[in-house]
DNA sequence: TAAAAATACTCCATAGGTATTTTAT
DNA sequence: ATAAAATACCTATGGAGTATTTTTA
């Protein structure tokens, strides 16, 4: 039998965020006096201290610093259920927070954000950008709702749908040899100096397997932070890299670089969007797949 | 910001649980009257109907249903909210939920639980005995605080600590060629019937894993459901199983069957305690491991 | 003396109670 | 006739407010 109750809980959240009493109530929409009566009352049930009242600031005793986490935990699953309500009111209503991948979002979104705004007007569009693993953790923990990323095996405990493959290609510079090539393959890429991103990237983990399979060699020396880092580097000369598909559309253009296709089977990744088995909003995550996939087949398909 | 109350939450649970007003209010506590109009206005709040008034009985709709099982997961995140509360105030009182597997729970637990009850006096335990895959699902989604089974690697996004190495034998009727030997090894399965447990069990899997390598095969006819069934069927003469060492301390007097060491190194599983990487209440954690470790070091090394 | 939290108090919304009625078998 | 839920009405706890005091940098 739970005893606490969750204002309570958003006050302890509160004041952890803005370590100013005042400002806390402010974010709560009470006034002061209320907030700090009703933490006391907290530790007072609780029988533990959570703040330090210091001289001109406030801070989290360590019990503090522990049960704040739990209480978000708690007020997540509040706000789970709010929304899941609200979604039983209007399926097609209400918020939804999507993790995607950095080598994927900003070359996406672009194609795909105006067509779900129109046939899900209703729906409010929150966008996470992070690396896999932590997306996946943010996913399994509720923070997110779904995620649209490049499937691996790792992934199989989580409810997935396969949007589309995105094929990878050869980017070179200019001047490179290859370059002048309408088509190449992984062979080609024997002794070739591939950049490729820093650490946490699975772009970076895939464009690996690929060069070590065909014997070329990933540079040591430099760890791009972002595909577009990557992009400035091949065209600078420094090397050749794999960049995917989506990144390169209308780009054939840039000066300095050129994107050279794969002969099929081309390297690809298998983008797909994963949920929680038991996530409940399905009339939403139904709606977005059915979009993504018309979306993207118009864009890939020619 | 939530709207919603927890004790609301625990109406409506209650009303799923029992299917009746009155012994849902009494389960909480409160009056039916008190009950009725707290979910009345939950339903009013929501604008949504969660409850069929049937003539004879109460039926949640599918809405209901679905926000039955949101709200099961906040009551659970607001009870380990207060449980970590507890557990802060004194780290080694208040309750563990322990999840065992149905090979290793009644062979084991007779070994451990008197130490645990007295070194851990303030600890109230929980015992629960499931499958490896119900076991990691409950444990991942809180209803577990710990397990203790055989290690293996699907489960290495849980923090492990070993505990000890329970080494398997081979259980033979004991009119059986292999009965009368000191010792055997893998290789002396060849050709053997070896009867194995129903599917779902780890013990099955790691059991014909070792049969298939050394040439064994798996009695196809019989599945026992439990360990002691397939005790029952070796001393019938039915064939030979693995049988792990709890399950044959003090055991080597039954009349039909015997246990029979392997050579080292012997088929064994390594015995582990799981937790979720955030779980919050280490102290009691730390004595648990230390405790079983002693425990079962006195008695497996000999 | 200025800024922040705590204290003192007042108020009222509402969770909870009891008594009773309605409804369906 | 009986069992169960809904309705009516009352009570009191406690969450939230305003005004003020205490604290300390």
């Amino acid at each position: 039998m739970a005893t606490i109750k969750l204002r309570d809980l958003e006050y302890l959240v509160a004041v952890d965020q803005h370590k100013h009493f005042g400002r806390a109530a402010e974010a709560c929409f009470v006034s002061q006096p209320t907030l700090s009566g009703q933490i006391m009352k907290l530790e007072e049930q609780l029988q533990l201290q959570l703040l330090e009242r210091h001289k001109r600031s406030v801070m989290l005793t360590p019990a503090g610093e522990v049960l704040v986490r739990e209480a978000q935990r708690v007020l997540q699953a509040a706000e789970a259920f709010e929304a899941t309500a609200e979604s039983l009111l209007d399926p097609l209503a209400g918020d939804i927070h999507i993790g995607l991948i950095p080598t994927l979002a900003p070359y996406l979104l672009p194609h795909i954000m105006e067509s779900l705004r129109q046939e899900l007007p209703k729906l409010h569009f929150f966008l996470y950008e992070d690396r896999t693993k932590k997306l996946l953790r943010d996913l399994n923990e509720g923070r997110l709702d779904v995620l649209i990323l490049p499937y691996l095996d790792e992934m199989e405990s989580f409810e997935r749908y396969e949007l589309f493959a995105e094929k990878l290609l050869l980017a070179t510079p200019a001047d490179h040899p290859l370059a002048k090539k309408k088509s190449v393959t992984l062979q080609d890429l024997e002794g070739e100096r591939v950049l490729t991103l820093e650490d946490g990237h699975c772009l970076r983990d895939q464009a690996m397997g690929y060069c070590f399979a065909a014997g070329a060699r990933e540079d040591q020396q430099f760890r791009a932070t972002s595909l577009e880092t990557l992009r400035y580097m091949v065209a600078t000369g420094m090397g050749v890299t794999l960049m995917p598909q989506l990144a390169t559309l209308n780009r054939q253009g840039d000066k300095g670089i050129c994107y050279v296709p794969f002969k099929d089977p081309a390297p690809n990744r298998e983008v797909c969007l994963l949920m929680r088995p038991n996530y409940t909003r399905t009339p939403v995550v139904r709606k977005l797949v059915a979009n993504l996939r018309q979306s993207m087949s118009a864009i890939l398909d020619k």
